[in-house]
DNA sequence: AATGAATGAGTGTTCATTCAT
DNA sequence: GATGAATGAACACTCATTCAT
């Protein structure tokens, strides 16, 4: 009869307010205040479920993490070629900015400015930054084997696809006035193919 | 009798000194405190000088796009030919984060995360940014022209590249230690002169 | 389980230290770390039960207001002809600087200050002055009545009234020294009753 | 050959500069930087001519109350019969406000919120003030020795009519909305000449 | 689990005053 | 006399964190 602990759902409450206010606000300006609120519970609650602010921040990062996988794995299903699960894939990702989910990437921008400060942020960000890249590579080079390619381009070419995908999603949220309309995915995709195409034989 | 006034040098000085606190620590964490102790002066000068925290940050965004746009010369001086000029260019940014100025580049990536929530900064990043983009949009087109091509592709190769400059800055920033070594210039480059070849004919 | 507000008093205490304080020291140099010590709290806490301190001196404003209301309510049910009232009424306001109430005397001369710089200050600052004009108002011209008078006069005898306890108020705060003794209750009848005897017939 | 000393005049400057700053800031909030730029000096010069910011106050309450006895000066001279002498000095002073020096009438208000807390201030305003009265009571004597009255009457008379004067100064500052039009010099005869009528006979 | 008051260090900013020139 | 930079101690206000209830 004791009552259940609903912490795991407290949590996750919670991890949500703090992305939403962490989209439009920063970390720093996203208070633990503001985050209750955003979540309907009491600021002292928050402390409760979490030790520090850092440690919902963290949640977070994991929290987007998980999401971008589903995405990832979304995507696969739904081709089976590798250029097309390929396409697919950036097609996905490059349309969180202007569908799916805008408050997502405007709060990884964010904790991407964190990671640059914070140790403990970079850490988590890199081993999702290493994540996504691992999973880049094994694309790209499933793409260069098919085209009678080599592999050894993946490595790089995934780097380029990852950099100009974290740049699209930096200049969506602080200069989407002055950037052209939806140039993000048809790049990707362009740098993708024309770099299989001029890899070397295999 | 009179005093001369030094206002000029010590803005100059408060600027570097916030460039260098912030690459760091970010804007929120670059107390007036911090950059004040970081250029040797009273905290009480920096307001003499500036009228708010937020004016060196602007100061430090014109003072950044000053210093790209004096690099941006540089390399157009040193070659003739589009194609070896937009390479130049392409080397000397990217370059940046590696060799010449890594504060830059770190403090550059925090400026863009506060673009994202300061409408002020927001606005002075994006002219800094529409500028680049005019630029790389004016040697794309040259380098079309150059291979007989239409210009119709500039824009959206421009924009594919400053983005893949700008994940590149803040990958570099956040995640160094994930990402393979140079790649950046290379994969720059590789997407320019492959979608040269890719455009249609003129 | 939950927590009981004690929102409405702490508010209450403080606005009472903002009095005490304000009167001997003024607005601006009744800072929140004075009012918090006067009354016995966290300096951060005045900040938790109030948006600002200018907040604190509307509040401040109101209570005052409502103090002199109970007073004048007070006043005149202990008389019940026109002429009996207003004295009551006069005794009962001017006695607040000697006896009663000289910290909130001391505040209103402070307030009346306030009022000529912050507008917001002096929007209710004027309210209650209306309200009170319009007391006064009313209470002369049931004199006038009584006397045979036309009701003509009373705005502008209410409002020389009004003007001679506002600097006695003032006078008795600042320069209590080189003043009569009691002469305010005195020269604010004589000034009625003259007035009431001089004004036209109806 | 020495350069003449032009203290006096620098001095007067600034003091009419602070009268200018106060009248609408009130004396907190007369910083030395705005009296300076008002006087169109160099900051650093105002401690030069005068110890602090509280002096320049000082000077300024002297200069008020030179100009008022001034005014009484003038006023005295333009009647000869008692009563036409108070009307035209009552008529001089409770102009001030609309026609003549609202500037100064607004600094005078705030000279006496500070003179509630300032020790140093207060002396001065007293003596002001005092002098105010004595010229009143003088006045208000020979209206009554014309009348055939007693002098007795004149000290609270004469302190009334200043009570009277010096709130019409503060509700002309805070509360000109919501008074009357011009009731003051009117207010303030008939209090004089209906107190006067009810004085006992000598 | 939950509430909301409480704490106190820290923030950007202001400003009287000082001082080298 | 005059200048304008420099100082440092305030100030109002914010906020992560703690704690009694």
């Amino acid at each position: 009869m004791s009552r259940k602990s609903n912490t795991e759902a407290r949590r996750a409450e919670i991890v949500e307010a703090m992305l939403a206010v962490m989209a439009q606000q920063g970390y720093e300006k996203a208070t633990i205040q503001a985050v209750a609120k955003q979540a309907g519970l009491a600021p002292g609650l928050i402390h409760y479920h979490f030790k520090s602010k850092q440690e919902i921040l963290l949640a977070l990062v994991q929290a987007i993490a998980r999401y971008a996988q589903q995405r990832y794995q979304t995507a696969l299903g739904e081709a089976q070629a590798p250029v097309a699960r390929l396409q697919a894939y950036l097609n996905a990702q490059l349309g969180l900015g202007e569908g799916a989910a805008p408050q997502m990437v405007a709060a990884w921008v964010m904790i991407g400015a964190e990671a640059v400060r914070q140790a403990e942020v970079r850490e988590v960000y890199q081993t999702v930054i290493a994540a996504e890249l691992a999973s880049l590579t094994q694309m790209m080079g499933d793409c260069l084997v098919e085209a009678g390619r080599s592999r050894a381009a993946a490595p790089d070419l995934a780097a380029g696809l990852l950099a100009l995908m974290t740049g699209a999603f930096q200049l969506s949220s602080a200069a989407q006035a002055v950037m052209p309309t939806g140039y993000a995915a048809e790049a990707a995709i362009a740098y993708a193919v024309n770099g299989i195409a001029a890899a070397p034989q295999a």
